[in-house]
DNA sequence: CCGTATCCGAGCCGATACTG
DNA sequence: CAGTATCGGCTCGGATACGG
């Protein structure tokens, strides 16, 4: 049974929406997964991929997200060392529940622009 | 066409998904878009109903949430006035976009614990 | 009841330098 | 190639007080 459609009365601090939500709201994180569901990727490739993360934030994140289970960091003893990283299983099915979310951002940014314009537009009539 | 299943290639400063995650990791909005989809709410009932949220963060992400065209805001002229706030058509298909999300959230973050527990163990043990 | 204004501390994050 | 370590600015966000 989903509960997806009962309205809720609160949001605990704990909830599990929160706790996701928080792991979420750490934007590269997404982004990484959605990378990686493509291919197995190694660090420099990805902080080729998304443009502007730092060394140290791509580091950081990925070590969060092996954590949590939804990525695995697979090390190859060349010379120099190869790493590799994949996505989980259970990475996988987070990824999935992001879809709607990018095809909604895809079809729906347009519009959201749209109304902060007149929401500006009809601030600035005030203020003048 | 949906794209949801292309491999991107990389994920420039400004694209949608990009941006909208930007506001997405804003984590109170979305438990604000949530709410409201039950019905409409007034200021103090959100912040009861958001555990945690200050007054400053509430105010400030209603009006960001109202700029963007995702929420509505009605202030009825009583003594003391009552203002309204009740999600758009457009807000409506955000919390739907979300609604996965949520679902993955409430199934799978024992999981997610799970592997947290995992690691630690492993490092602790590496540590020793 | 519904906010805005101000202060201020914690932590994020980029830049840089260094290691295996 | 794949990171770790350290420093410092700067923003976020909580607390408090005040106004419409």
């Amino acid at each position: 049974m989903k509960a997806s459609h009962l309205k809720p009365d609160a949001y605990a601090a704990g909830c599990p929406t929160r706790q996701i939500l928080d792991r979420i709201g750490d934007k590269w994180a997404v982004l990484i997964l959605l990378l990686l569901r493509g291919e197995p990727m190694r660090f420099n490739q990805l902080r080729r991929a998304i443009e502007g993360i730092s060394q140290k934030m791509l580091s950081q994140v990925l070590k969060s997200l092996e954590r949590d289970g939804l990525l695995r960091r697979r090390a190859i003893a060349t010379v120099p060392v190869t790493v590799e990283y994949s996505i989980t299983p259970l990475g996988l099915t987070l990824a999935e529940a992001v879809d709607p979310l990018r095809d909604w951002a895809e079809q729906n940014l347009k519009e959201v622009l749209a109304a902060q314009r007149r929401y500006d537009a009809q601030r600035k009539a005030l203020a003048a």
